[in-house]
DNA sequence: GATGTACTGGACAGCAGTGTCCAATACTTT
DNA sequence: AAAGTATTGGACACTGCTGTCCAGTACATC
């Protein structure tokens, strides 16, 4: 429930001129944090409004209603999520283990993936037939990029459709449950999972590479 | 939405004596219903006694508040889902692919292992710190039965905890995107998943022993 | 300094859901 | 047939959330 950074609170953006407390794009991101931490459900206008210590009335100034700005929400995570993960999987990588690297960057780069997103999308699409078919086209689209991931290294069509979604849905089911997990745990496990995602050994290198990325994005992260 | 037979609908059940309309496992079978369909958000009082046709007061007879029911829910969850999954994990088996068709039985079989319900309790964990607890323990406790399955088949630790977590998680993200997919669809895939959660083939038996099993589950959920 | 613009605050009405109270009902027991 | 028991229905008060209306405010422009 913790409400970002503000327009007004961040000193490299222009300041606010006029009588004007909060911009669209604080509502917003007030709006996608509730979504995250709550489900749709918890994206109240009464509480956004409180969080941010301005009237709620001032919502009505840039949306429609709430349901105007639950489809801004379900824009923006058609925008980013799938697209970063079709150009992970698009990424140039000398074998299929470090092609498996590139995609397991979006699980723990927050700036790249926005996994809890992912999570809250899928619960509302569990309930909004509209949301769901947004939902079913965004996750078609990864599995083809990651499809033709395997292609590229010369899997027969049928073995990268499988090991695609092998690769996608368990990460999918992986973060649902474990979001909690610290980095080094997880580290620990990436060369069990390629070998069960590749059919093949990763090389010392590759994993030591992908430890190397994977502690200075959670390092930037955490002091962002 | 849909609400299940009622003890009075049922002819095979004792007629229901005095004033009685509905039973306590009616108000909890109803709101099972509401709550995989919609959530714990939409399991509301005043939905479900309209659904049985009677008044919201009668619930009030049968349960302390709307936390009573939930907690009821969850206990439900808790006594049915994870002991369904240990015992196919445990169950009798002469190959490691065979092993992993006990298990995906719990993903086609609903009867055995109801997946919309732990989807509708992993949505809910994901707001309620109590549930997700709760949710957690299962998680484990089913982990532990996967990883023991591989250890049982002589893989070395490491791997066997990869692999149950790969096979495990896979099997969640899948649902949880899926639950649309037809039996066919997801029979033809079968194979390709056996040989990347075990790194073997499976034997034609096998996938034919597997496939009549689903296709007689799914014959008689669909006429009860 | 008057007017305009771009918001913002506060009051209001309305609806949906919860939980309580008590009278009414339909059987069972005496 | 009278009294008792287990449940149910309906009315009520309360809370939380939405959306609307309108007057108020702070700065920008003339």
């Amino acid at each position: 429930m913790t409400i970002p950074v503000l327009h007004r609170d961040d000193p490299a953006k222009d300041p606010l001129v006029g009588n004007v407390k909060v911009t669209r794009q604080d509502w917003l991101n007030a709006a996608l944090s509730v979504l995250k931490s709550g489900g749709v459900e918890a994206v109240k206008v009464a509480e956004l409004a409180s969080g941010m210590k301005v009237s709620r009335s001032s919502f009505y100034w840039y949306f429609k209603d709430r349901t105007d700005l639950l489809n801004a929400l379900l824009d923006h995570w058609e925008q980013t999520n799938t697209a970063a993960m079709v150009v992970q999987a698009n990424a140039p990588a000398r074998t299929i283990t470090e092609a498996c690297c590139n995609i397991f960057r979006c699980n723990i780069n927050t700036a790249l993936f926005d996994n809890r997103l992912d999570f809250a999308i899928r619960d509302w699409a569990r309930r909004a037939p509209r949301v769901n078919a947004v939902l079913k086209a965004g996750d078609d689209a990864r599995l083809a990029a990651l499809t033709q991931m395997f292609l590229r290294f010369g899997y027969p069509q049928m073995e990268a459709t499988a090991r695609a979604r092998v690769i996608y849905y368990m990460q999918l089911g992986y973060d649902d449950a474990n979001l909690g997990e610290t980095l080094e745990e997880r580290l620990a496990m990436v060369p069990g999972y390629l070998v069960a995602f590749t059919g093949t050994e990763p090389t010392e290198d590759e994993i030591q590479a992908f430890a190397a990325y994977a502690r200075e994005v959670t390092q930037t992260s955490a002091s962002a």
